[in-house]
DNA sequence: CCCGGTATTGAAACACGTTTCACTTCGGAA
DNA sequence: TTCCGAAGTGAAACGTGTTTCAATACCGGG
């Protein structure tokens, strides 16, 4: 990403952090960034581009995180757990910023797939790398029942942090229930495995 | 509800069975509704509370359909996932509209949590039903096995249903991962209430 | 029947995402 | 150096969700 976008990009986290979504007024982004409103819309097609792109930046830290201290236990479903509960922690820590880029992801414009779609593969390869209890470069490609478990999992954290993101409930819900799913699903999957090969 | 709120529900979602989430001009609906604009904004709070309203009439439906033709299969597995098979197809039948009312859903303002988590209850209600082989009606409160279950599979089946709203996949993907998920859960509860018992 | 308050109306105003446009600036090719 | 096209600028305009307000209609209790 070139100099002035990410300049946009990171005036719309600032701006989100300390108002929400509704706080991203993009003419005040783009004043604030020293660019014209044009400018800004040639870059991103709308404001939820903008925000998934503020998303993306912070998938890269959480990746980073995870580079430096990958989520450790003996089980799968400890590593597992201890992954979605570190990158909960990571994305609420600013609940505000949190809200507003969940808001822009759950809108769900079919225009920004291709983008939502490569969001979900990096957080799928993070999600492996935990099940395998290894770092994701170099790694095979998941199989089926891998690749099963991972969507499943980062379905229901997706579903959760909405629920969270909507006053439903807290963070520990959050980081609790994942852990729950993790177990009920890991356990499945070992068992389906043990089934199969009867 | 009393009738000129119904009119108004009724009158969004045929707004929105044609055009979708932008085609629900609050404006149009007031005058299709014959009532003003103002008289709109007493009975509902915003758009998303509108449609959040529509979003209820249709689970009403679903209802309605599951009371008369409840799940069948001999196994937990194959009515659940019967269940959510008949309620995905119910929905996503008139595309444009289920894509506003998921898109007022998952706009989750924390104003709407009571109806947000009413709505989810109901929804709950319905996959212990399918999960059990028996009607809702007068059932003993789910344990915590039961709920475990019900909560991470609806949610499973909400992030499946934004993606296909959001164009990441279609309605098949919906049901045959969401029939994956289920299997792959119910065993996962099924072992791990083996294992507590042994 | 009359009164008072509440709901409804119609219309205007406001905020903000988005678009448009005429003008300027910039960077590289000739 | 000059020129061209792409990118950037500033400002205005537009659409739609939301709010506001004065005027009017409605309705139950005296």
């Amino acid at each position: 990403m070139e100099e002035r976008a990410r300049r946009i990009v990171e005036t719309a986290v600032e701006l989100a952090e300390q108002g929400g979504f509704e706080a991203v007024r993009l003419r005040d982004v783009a004043s604030h960034a020293g660019v014209a409103l044009g400018t800004l819309y040639r870059r991103f097609s709308s404001k939820e581009d903008l925000l998934i792109a503020a998303f993306e930046l912070e998938t890269f830290d959480l990746e980073r995180r995870v580079a430096q201290r990958p989520p450790r236990g003996d089980t799968a479903s400890e590593r597992v757990s201890a992954f979605f509960a570190m990158a909960t922690r990571g994305l609420l820590r600013r609940p505000n910023l949190a809200r507003a880029l969940l808001k822009a992801h759950a809108a769900g414009d079919p225009q920004l797939a291709k983008r939502t779609a490569a969001f979900n593969a990096r957080l799928h390869d993070l999600v492996v790398a935990a099940l395998r209890g290894r770092a994701a470069e170099a790694a095979p490609p998941p199989n089926e029942s891998e690749r099963l478990l991972t969507h499943a999992l980062t379905r229901v954290w997706f579903a959760l942090l909405l629920g969270w993101a909507g006053g439903l409930h807290g963070q520990a819900t959050v980081i609790d229930e994942m852990s729950d799913c993790v177990e009920l699903m890991v356990l499945g999957a070992e068992q389906k495995q043990r089934l199969a090969t009867a």
